[in-house]
DNA sequence: TTCGTACCTACCAAAACGGTAGGTAAATAG
DNA sequence: CTATTTACCTACCGTTTTGGTAGGTACGAA
């Protein structure tokens, strides 16, 4: 499995706060509580998007997380390269993967590279708007 | 990172066996050599393969492993779903995975099956003859 | 000053990963 | 019949990743 319970969280959490968030903050403790997720689990997972501006976090009672952009402006394929590091589907493709000596006759390489131009392509085409409930 | 070295060795072991295997039965000994991987953690893996008819074994000298099928009739996802057992890319897809309560009612659902939907049929698209250097 | 929030760090149990070790079973050559 | 060569089987093991928990501190509002 490729994709760990910190992205799929982390999304989970995205989602809700675009869903939830119609002008204030939201507190996480809501968000887990609405998620049936653990508040202390995703109090770790949230510093990485406030570091990537993917959302702000205020301190003090009325406090919590909004998005900091547009939740059409914000792809799945982001959240998922922040909170999983690298969402490569083979070793030799991530980011610090140490440099193959077979590298230019290696038969499996392309077929690798297929796959990860494919996952990125679909998961950057996904944006958190299109995850959204239609709320009339 | 979704395909361990097993799939991943699966597959190198397989497009070698199309390559080298010209008419006789191949060693694991020499593919080992050639592909430079442990004969050991090769021979734990091809039982997996044998079971599936993707390869046969013959024991005794002049044995050895042959392809069952020809390269072109072997896709990619055929040896990865054996030897990898699920490359679903999250846990909510895999085949044992525990029924989620909130099914019908996920955000985030659709944007997994729609990842799972696409790795597997590129990874199906894909055949062993492909992944094979021509040879004049 | 108190409360509610974000945020930080250390720790930990369980599982997965990537093998190694040490055999047995079967087929062939001599 | 024996030796050799191969597939095949099972148990073990160190390291890393996963999925948290525990116990705080920093900050801001009331």
């Amino acid at each position: 499995m490729m994709i760990s319970t910190r992205g799929r969280y982390a999304l989970r959490v995205i989602v809700d706060l675009a869903e939830n968030s119609v002008d204030g903050y939201v507190p996480m403790r809501e968000v887990a509580e609405r998620q049936g997720l653990s508040l202390k689990y995703l109090e770790r997972i949230l510093p990485l998007l406030v570091s990537e501006h993917l959302v702000e976090g205020v301190h003090g009672k009325g406090g919590g997380y909004r998005l900091s952009k547009e939740p059409s402006k914000i792809s799945v394929g982001e959240v998922l390269r922040i909170t999983e590091g690298d969402i490569a589907p083979v070793a030799c493709l991530e980011n610090n993967a140490v440099k193959c000596e077979h590298i230019n006759d290696c038969r499996t390489l392309p077929v690798w590279k297929g796959l990860n131009d494919r996952i990125n392509e679909y998961l950057d085409s996904v944006s958190i708007a299109d995850l959204m409930k239609d709320i009339h």
